[in-house]
RNA sequence: GGAGACGUGGGUGAGUGGUUGAAACCACCGCUCUCGAAAAGCGGCAUACUGCAAGGUAUCGGAGGUUCAAAUCCUCCCGUCUCCGCCA
């Protein structure tokens, strides 16, 4: 959520943002009902002034005849009050309903676009692998071994779900292991800070595994609930599975005032990303692309508001060291206006090669939301100088696990359909050159 | 799931209908004293909205309700603790 007194003073700002984001929002009308609101408001306030004062009158009369005189006469304005009231709850619902649709606005250097064609490929990295054979899809490759199988898990729980067996278990676990080592060493996050020039305070991440269910409530703070269809809601107990981590990370320090010198605060929150898929019917719909259920471990960072752009650059910069530790090309994409997440300030995305595909696929995302969520929140940060401001929040992918152990399968897979495992990998799994049938 | 106790400012904790937005203590910040520190003394110390300001309004887990007046009474919800049941 926007500040109110922000979209006051930059009308044209936030209206034309919210265009660029294909966004349809009324700001000339939520103006109009502000100028109500407040108007309003002023009547109530006045009102309950009077009787706040009057009461204390009453306490302090020893005129039985004024006392009962006077709590008539509070009387009637009492139920003066509730009809204005009323009035003022009709003008706020819907203000709040407007308030809730604007985007954040977004940071100067974001290309502007329709959709997807207006992103940006900023830099890329690594060789894309020759193979003398034509590369197999992951999932050719997955069934062939035996590790990974669609068609049993369509019968138990339908389409976009899966088993995942033998190696590519052990490699799922490999990964968590070895990135919650990287993050976990202030060395290793000091040279990556270094390498890419960036200046910053590389305290490291807090392991986290978050609850799996949110409240709507808690949603509706994070500006995640939208789209609902997209979420798995559980009726009885009015609970949402989250979609990702950071549904349940980010509001770890919901209504509380961090003392500047804890911050940065980091945590790399492992759980499972429940997705419905509503509206990608057809798309994607072989192998483990696109589940209903995958696993994910998920970066979520609250900062000072002047260094969030800088915590956005450093954590894409371990995004692109863990890539560059797995041996797989990828390239880094500024994502334009049209395409972008409407909580996002700025958002960058990651895209791994696939050669099976023979495309690159998004597999990581890194969204800086600024103060759009912890207003909702209310988390703020206490500075030395005793001002207590909101902080600026940061979520970025680590791993999405099914489509890294896609982007593996497909890079290291050999002519006679065994995967080699990644140098970096092979220490957590038993130190094996292959996956073989 | 059953029974009971409880939820007050950064912390401990007082407060059961009327100048209580909230005592006291601790923590924290500033000043005095000191060469400096400690100690002591003095002062400050919630957030949001609104207003040029003075000020006003709201908030004592949350949402409603009773009342002229609610931290205090009532209802529902959420959470914590203890005991029992169940369970990985």
């Amino acid at each position: 959520m926007l500040d109110i007194k922000f979209i006051r003073d930059n009308k044209d700002i936030v209206e034309e943002g919210a265009k660029r984001k294909r966004v349809e929002v009324d700001i000339e009308k939520l103006l109009v009902l502000d100028d109500e609101r407040i108007k309003q408001l002023k009547e109530v306030e006045d009102l309950r002034s009077e009787v706040n004062r009057v009461s204390q009158d009453i306490a302090r009369n020893q005129d039985q005849a004024l006392k009962i005189q006077l709590i008539e006469e509070m009387r009637i304005v009492k139920e003066d009050i509730k009809q204005k009231e009323e009035k003022l709850k009709a003008t706020m619902d819907e203000w709040q309903k407007i308030m809730l649709q604007i985007p954040n606005v977004t940071s100067p250097d974001v290309p502007k676009g329709p959709d997807e064609s207006g992103n940006v490929v900023i830099r890329n990295w690594g060789e894309k692998p020759v193979f003398e054979f034509t590369p197999k899809e992951h999932y050719e490759i997955g069934e062939k071994l035996g590790i990974i199988d669609n068609q049993t898990a369509a019968e138990v729980s339908g389409a976009r779900f899966t088993y995942l067996k033998g190696d590519l278990v052990l490699m799922q676990f490999a990964l968590i292991n070895f990135i919650l080592e990287i993050l976990g060493n202030k060395e290793i996050l000091e040279k990556i800070a270094r390498d890419k020039n960036i200046n910053i305070d590389t305290k490291p991440f807090m392991p986290v595994v978050p609850p799996f269910m949110v409240k709507p409530n808690t949603y509706l703070k994070m500006a995640r609930l939208e789209p609902k269809e997209d979420k798995y809601h559980l009726v009885a107990d009015d609970m949402y599975l989250v979609g990702s981590a950071e549904h349940s990370l980010g509001p770890m320090h919901m209504n509380q005032i961090i003392d500047e010198k804890d911050m940065p605060i980091r945590y790399v929150g492992y759980s499972p990303a429940f997705r419905r898929e509503a509206g990608s019917y057809g798309k994607d719909t072989k192998g483990i692309l696109r589940m209903h259920q995958f696993e994910k471990l998920e970066m979520e960072t609250f900062c000072l508001p002047e260094n969030s752009i800088q915590e956005q650059e450093f954590l894409v910069s371990i995004q692109e060291y863990l890539l560059q530790m797995l041996k797989l090309p990828y390239q880094v994409v500024l994502i334009c206006t049209g395409d972008m997440g409407k909580p996002d300030y700025r958002q960058i995305d990651i895209e791994t090669w696939m050669p099976g595909q023979n495309t690159y696929r998004e597999t990581h995302t890194a969204d800086l939301m600024t103060s759009f969520q912890s207003r909702r929140l209310n988390t703020k940060v206490k500075r030395i100088d005793g001002k207590v401001e909101l902080v600026h929040m940061n979520d970025a992918t680590i791993c999405a696990i099914g489509r890294t152990l896609i982007a593996i399968l497909e890079n290291y897979q050999q002519i006679d359909g065994t995967v080699k495992i990644p140098e970096v990998l092979k220490k957590y799994m038993g130190g094996r050159e292959t996956i073989t049938n």
